[in-house]
DNA sequence: GCTTGTGAAATCTTTCACAGCA
DNA sequence: TGCTGTGAAAGATTTCACAAGC
């Protein structure tokens, strides 16, 4: 009854790390249970049914979901039905680890491309590709018909790739810069520091630390 | 008046971001207003100011913020005073992109010691440290005074180094392998998946693409 | 006049609790 | 009986709007 809703963000945001526990369990069983599914995923099992009702009602009373069944619908919901090509612009460490990626090929991710502007670069395999110069970026694009971009190179030259990008027509970029990018409207966007995500974690040792008392 | 209080997790999330627009910022201005910051951080000005409420009242009315008393104030609140020691486990590209990262010196963060399982790349230059055997992990991250460990391992193998880490009295763990991994509650862990932020990207494409009317 | 700091309102998210169905 | 699906309650977050202060 909730199907043709709007998904909220929050949602959305754990869809993918559903999809990661569904694929481990897949093949040792056939259904999984919303309380099952939760442990495994780290949240509550309430919050794994309210999830999962807005995508539609894929659960069977007194069983539980039927785990391949349910990783289709959603990958569909996701938009990650077909294969996706993507270009990973920068060939430092961060994009060649990017380009060579366990976590991509299984998840219908193929990384067609691999750009640098350091010509002692070009030519270096990266992945499963290639290192090529960053002035044929536009129509390596349009050629290998890419979906989606990853900006791996250093900050100041992040917003004048993604300016090169956007007009080559591509319509999701992922940024590891750490610099904010800006892009148009009818581009998505996700920015990631990974810089970030240890001043987090530094946040929550502190705290932990704070009121202990436990002895 | 807020200064006391409980940091909201959404709030904690941001002062990051706002520490990079600042320090971008830094040098070139003396003072910035919540409607800036919030611009280039890419939120809203009343966040900004309620978000930097909850660290006590640093600005002045009609003037705005101090860049480098705000700076050194979020800081603190992050628990990011002092150099912090990072060891990295697993020396595959994804150890070795994080090992030579820009974006750790400047903010406190030093790597000092990369393992492996895999004798071959024993000695191999990583960053400003070299790949040790993950055998001596324990021993050295006394030694080295570790505060924080970087999961890069494969994702069968990210538990079990996991155990290790809490055992030798690791008390943060910053988590790379596409898996979950369970700490005890003394233990600061924060799991990211680069997967997963690609799946996410695919979905705001999508949903960028359906409503669209524009000409 | 300009910008912060913050109650209060609006919105979003999580959790509860139970009816409904296999 | 067991587990989903979902209204409704509780809680968290964001945004508004304006008094307070430089």
């Amino acid at each position: 009854m909730a199907a043709g809703r709007r998904i909220p963000e929050a949602t959305v945001s754990r869809l993918p790390l559903y999809l990661r526990v569904l694929n481990e369990a897949n093949g040792s069983v056939q259904t999984i249970s919303s309380e099952v599914l939760a442990l495994r995923a780290g949240v509550n099992a309430a919050q794994v049914r309210k999830d999962l009702s807005y995508l539609g009602s894929y659960g069977t009373r007194g069983v539980g979901y039927e785990v391949g069944y349910l990783v289709r619908q959603i990958n569909r919901r996701l938009g990650l039905d077909g294969e996706r090509h993507v270009v990973i612009v920068g060939a430092g460490n961060l994009g060649q680890a990017l380009a060579s990626y366990g976590g991509f090929p299984g998840r219908g991710f193929q990384v067609v491309a691999a750009f640098d502007a350091d010509p002692a670069k070009f030519g270096r395999v990266v992945g499963p590709t290639r290192v090529e110069p960053v002035s044929s970026l536009a129509e390596v694009l349009r050629q290998r018909a890419a979906d989606i971009a990853v900006i791996t190179t250093p900050a100041p030259a992040a917003q004048a790739v993604a300016d090169v990008l956007v007009e080559a027509g591509i319509r999701s970029i992922l940024n590891f810069a750490p610099t904010t990018v800006v892009v148009p409207d009818h581009v998505a966007l996700r920015q990631v520091d990974l810089g970030i995500e240890l001043q987090i974690l530094s946040f929550y040792q502190q705290s932990l630390a704070t009121p202990v008392a436990g002895f």
